[in-house]
Formats: C-alpha cells, sequence, structure tokens
DNA sequence: CCGCATCACTGAACCGGGTAAGTTGTGGGA
DNA sequence: TCCCACAACTTACCCGGTTCAGTGATGCGG
C-alpha cells in the first residue's frame, strides 16, 4: 500500500526521476510525447507529489497560516470569522494552498506559533486579524520576514500588507441616516478598544457627531459578547437622558442589544432604533430584522489571500481598501416617536 | 536569514549531525553533558526542525484535516463548527499538531481533497463531520487506509473510529419535558434530512410520540438555515390544528422560528413554546431566551481530536459516547394556554 | 562533410532530519 | 595484561522531489 511516487512513474516510462520531474511541472525539457506519456501514467496510478519532498527542496509549503485569538465562545457565534475563513478559502483551494489554523489564548501566544510554523517551515506566510495598536507581532513578522497580510485598519504595519474597510466612511454613513429620521441623541457600543479598527471607528463617530452637533454621542466600549452587549444596552436604556437609537460594533450585541429592549418593554424601531454593523443572517433572522452596515466579508478575505499569496511571491503589495460597506436599512430603524 | 539547521547546531557543539538528532529527540546515544550543550545551543539560536525535513523520513507529517461541506452562510452563523475547532484545538495544539482546513462544496469534493491531502502526505489523519446514510467518504477512506474519527451516528462506519452524543435520548427528554407541561401537538423541523444524526433524531421523535400517544407528531425537513427555519414554521402555524411547540435541530432555525411567532403576533411561550438543539449564546440572546438541548460541543471536539490521535497511532478505537445531552429550561417553554 | 546549436534526456547533488551500522575509547573482570 | 562490553559518538544512506551540469543525437547552415 506504498504511495506512488515520481521514481515508480520513472520506472515505468522508462525515463529517469528528472524527466518526470520536468514533465510533471511543465517545464521544458521532455518532449510533447514524453510529457504526455508520463502525465497519463501519474493519473493511472493516482500520483500526488509528496508535499514534504517538495518543502523540502526549497520550494514552497504551500500552506498559509491564521490564528485566531478570542475565546471560544465569541468564535462561535460570530460570523465574521467564518465568513473571512470560506473567502480565503475560495482563493487558495484554487491554488491548492491549504490553510493551517490556530486558536489561541494570547498575542504573545500568536507571536509563538507565528515563530513555530515559520522555524518548521510549515507555512508561506501569515494572515493577521484583530490588529491593535503598536501590535506585537508587527515587529515579529518583520524580524522573521515572514510574508504576511493585516486585516483590519488603516494603521502603521510598515511594509507589510494590509487590507481594510472604510469603517470611518461607514459609520458617518449610518450616524447621518440616523439624523435624517430625526434622531439627536444616538449613543455607540462598541468592541474592544484595544483593536485599531474600534479606534478609527471611535474617532469617526466622535468627529461626524461633532460635525453634526449632536452633544451626548457616547461610546460605550464592549467587547463583542452578547453578554456585555446586553450590559452596556441596559446601562444607556436605564440612564434619564436615554438615547433615540444605538450603533452596535457587531451583529451578535446588536441582537443583544435588541432583546435588552424588549425585556424592557421598548418597543423597536418605536422607541429605539437599532443598527448592527456587519450584515449577516444573524440580522435577518430576528424580528424586526436589524439594519446594517452591509460589506461582503467573503471578498474581503478573499482579496486578503490573494495579497498574501503575492506577497509570499515577492511582490510588493501596498494598503488597499477592500470593497464598500454600505448601510442596509430594515425594520429596526425608524423615525423616534 | 537562512533558518538553523542541525547542522548548525552541530558544527557549534563540535559533534555530528547524528549526534544532535539523538540528543534532540531524546533518544539515547549522547552523554546527558553534551545532551545539555546541544539543547542550550538549539534554544540559543531559535532552532525549530524543519516539519517537511522530518515528514520525508517516514515520520509524521504532525497535522490533521478537516473539510466543511456546508455553504458559507451556514458556516459563518452556526456556532457548532467554531466551537468544535476550538476543541480540536486544545488537544492538537497541546501535541503541536496543527490543523488543516477547507472548505468544500460537495462531498464529492471532499474525497477529492482526502486523496490529495493523504497522496501529499500533508496530513496524518482526518476528521469527518456531517455523516450520511451509505456516505460515499467512508470507503474511500478505508482503501486509502486514511486514519479518520467519525462525528455523528451513531451508524455503520465499520473499524473507523466514531464519536457521537444520545440524540435519541435527547430528543425523547424533550419531548417528555414538553407533555409534562401539558403540550399535546408538537412539532420539529429537522436539519438536512440526509444526514445520519438527522434520520437517528427523526426515528427517536417518532417512536416517542407514539410511545406517549401523541399524534400529529409532524416533522419538516430544513437545512439548518434561518430561511429554511423560517419557512417551516410559517408552514406549521398557518395550518388549522397548529402545534403548541416545535422543537428545532439547531439554534439558528430556532431564533428564525420565534421571529416568524413574534412576527404573527403570537406570543412565546404563551401561544407557542420552543426548544432549540445546541445550546449557544444565541439561545440566551434572544428575548425570551430559548429553552435548549446543551451539549459540551468543545468537549465533544476535544475527544474526537485524541480519537484520531489515537488512531493515527495504530491503537484501536471504537465507537465512544460523548458526555451526555441535557435539556436547558429557560424561557421559551411553558405551558400552553 | 564539418561544426555548431538545439533538443531531449540522464546522472548526481541537494534540501534537512532520522537512523542503522560502524568506530572509537574507556573501564572492569579474569 | 588481555579481552570484552558498553557508552558515546561518527559515518553514511534514506526519504522524494528539484535542479543543474553534462551527454548523445539530431538538424541545419555553410
Amino acid at each position: 500500500m506504498k504511495r506512488p511516487t515520481i521514481a515508480d512513474i520513472a520506472r515505468r516510462a522508462g525515463v529517469s526521476k528528472g524527466a518526470v520531474s520536468y514533465a510533471l511541472n511543465g517545464q521544458p525539457g521532455v518532449s510533447e510525447a514524453t510529457r504526455k506519456r508520463i502525465l497519463s501514467i501519474a493519473e493511472e496510478i493516482g500520483f500526488n507529489a509528496n508535499s514534504a519532498a517538495r518543502a523540502l527542496s526549497g520550494a514552497r509549503a504551500r500552506a498559509v497560516g491564521l490564528t485566531l485569538c478570542r475565546p471560544a465562545r465569541i468564535l462561535g457565534i460570530e460570523p465574521w470569522f467564518m465568513g473571512l475563513i470560506s473567502g480565503f478559502e475560495a482563493e487558495l483551494g484554487a491554488r491548492s494552498y491549504a490553510l493551517t489554523l490556530q486558536v489561541v489564548a494570547t498575542p504573545e501566544q500568536e507571536v509563538e506559533v507565528y515563530r513555530r510554523w515559520w522555524g518548521e517551515r510549515r507555512i508561506d506566510g501569515v494572515i493577521v486579524t484583530d490588529i491593535r495598536e503598536n501590535d506585537i507581532r508587527i515587529p515579529v513578522l518583520l524580524q522573521l520576514q515572514l510574508p504576511a497580510v493585516v486585516i483590519g485598519g488603516p494603521g502603521d504595519t510598515g511594509p507589510i500588507a494590509q487590507i481594510w474597510s472604510d469603517d470611518a466612511g461607514a459609520i458617518t454613513e449610518a450616524v447621518r441616516y440616523l439624523v435624517a429620521l430625526g434622531h439627536h441623541k444616538i449613543a455607540r457600543v462598541s468592541g474592544v478598544p484595544g483593536l485599531l479598527h474600534t479606534q478609527n471607528r471611535t474617532k469617526a463617530f466622535e468627529n461626524v457627531c461633532a460635525a453634526l452637533g449632536l452633544d451626548n454621542a457616547i461610546t460605550i466600549p464592549a467587547d463583542y459578547t452578547g453578554e456585555e452587549g446586553s450590559r452596556a444596552t441596559r446601562r444607556l436604556l436605564i440612564g434619564g437622558d436615554r438615547p433615540t437609537a444605538i450603533i452596535y460594533d457587531n451583529d451578535v450585541m446588536a441582537v443583544a442589544g435588541l432583546a435588552v429592549a424588549q425585556e424592557m418593554g421598548l418597543s423597536v424601531p418605536g422607541d429605539l432604533s437599532i443598527v448592527a454593523w456587519d450584515d449577516s443572517p444573524l440580522c435577518s433572522l430576528v424580528h424586526p430584522p436589524l439594519t446594517a452596515l452591509s460589506r461582503d466579508i467573503s471578498a474581503y478575505g478573499a482579496q486578503a489571500a490573494l495579497e498574501l499569496l503575492n506577497a509570499i511571491d515577492g511582490k510588493t503589495v501596498g494598503n488597499v481598501e477592500a470593497g464598500r460597506v454600505h448601510l442596509t436599512p430594515r425594520g429596526s430603524t425608524a423615525p423616534p416617536r
């Protein structure tokens, strides 16, 4: 039950190993007739090149790494990561690159995993998510010269490729929309404050609120979980001067906020309008369906994978903005009564 | 910027490559003093064994594969897979095994991926989910002699290890609970009918309903998505003889069902009780929170990973039942009025 | 008919770690 | 003092592709 090697093919074709290698890789050095013969033998005996041997002789490992650094209970429910992953796969799979996954607890562990993977030559590059201000992973990536692409930002990542979406523009659009509906008291429940895109969003939110003359434009920090989303919502709704609209940094917290409002006897959208960041089936699932800031997460992931493959090939890649974010109005937003 | 090899260590320690290999792997053949010296040099220069070279010389690839065969929009929202994955990681990471992921569209593609991975010696084994009746993957796994563990069932997988949970017992418990509350008309919205565990659940549901003398115990097949969940729920609720309780095969469909009930002006749990399969943050997020059939998905995944590692080591493994499923009553179930 | 370029291929080295077989050197027992 | 056993190594080859320097045959121009 030994798996076939190029030596087996060579023997059957009556040529040398080298010729088989050229034939299989579309290199010049063999005649068209021989190439066809070799390819048909390979097909016949179900040959697949041993990836270890290939990687050993200088070539690529043909795999990229992804570490996820969030507690399992958030990973599970957030559609974001799975959307991203299927986007990666679309591009990677087409080039028969494998995706290697590791769930870690801390950024320090993440760095350790990068070091190990790269040292073992297990991967050709990594996709870095949840980028923070002065992220400790960036200098390590540079030091290791490990090809990488950063998702989230924009921020300072030096020569490392970056994919980001226009969060500032999106939140501005959302606030303007709510103001157009007649809202004056708009609050926001944010994701983890340490993350770069959270900071970008917060800054943009404050800017647009100031520009439109809205006071009380408060941002309550949370952590993307339903529990924190509920807590933050309760804090906002029990106050004397309660907001008539809340923007949430993800869909999970928005759904939790909706439940809190219902539980407190407030009608959505009559008493409270809700906007969720990241449109997902979850948003259309609940009643009323949630107005959301939509973007094509899968396409985002696909683009990131493409940039990473370019970086691996040594092509210089820059700072790419992914497809636009747009507002999808649904039943959870209306003029305040 | 060349990455260090055992030859570098050998040179610095003034010994041969072989001695270094013995020292690093804890094999006899070097003195304790030399071993310590070699280990400290390895530590100092940040040595990591090239996984390709290691895999090439007969050893393990130290990676396992997982294919996900569901559309991205379901994968994203279902907490199930991410829970499973973080369970795998807990065991795999501890042994520095990598997890290689691939999203595919059809079982045929899945088989192709298995063949390629195994042919390339990229992985040592695979985790197989969403097992069907007469699953086409089973004979291929046997033919390739690819170590594997099947999640879901129980069913006939021959000598391949299997992890399953007592779905029949769980659904029996749920139905008995609803009957105890006073329900007589109980319906069910199932997952994809082709899957083995769906069939097991359907059979058990029919059995317990027959045993308790419930007629009209209808199962409507769906596909785990919110849309299908809504559709099935509407079909059940517009009928003349509408059920007072519905059991859903996953949390997503249950949440969709809740939204449909609210949209139709029915109160939950007053007019309709809802039970979700698989407890996840989603269930406690909505209002009212959903009564659920809970199980520790992460532990399930960890156990599967452990069984797979055993199978890879050539140990015989059998048919293992994972931790118990139990009913977690919440606000979505009550006596019918 | 010769010389040279080109093609189609062979042979062997190489990647980096694992390991069986061979070689020292040392100590202890008879 | 000799012999043997054993520890502590070294040597050399293996794994399975890739790649580069050669080699023989062929074609072609002059």
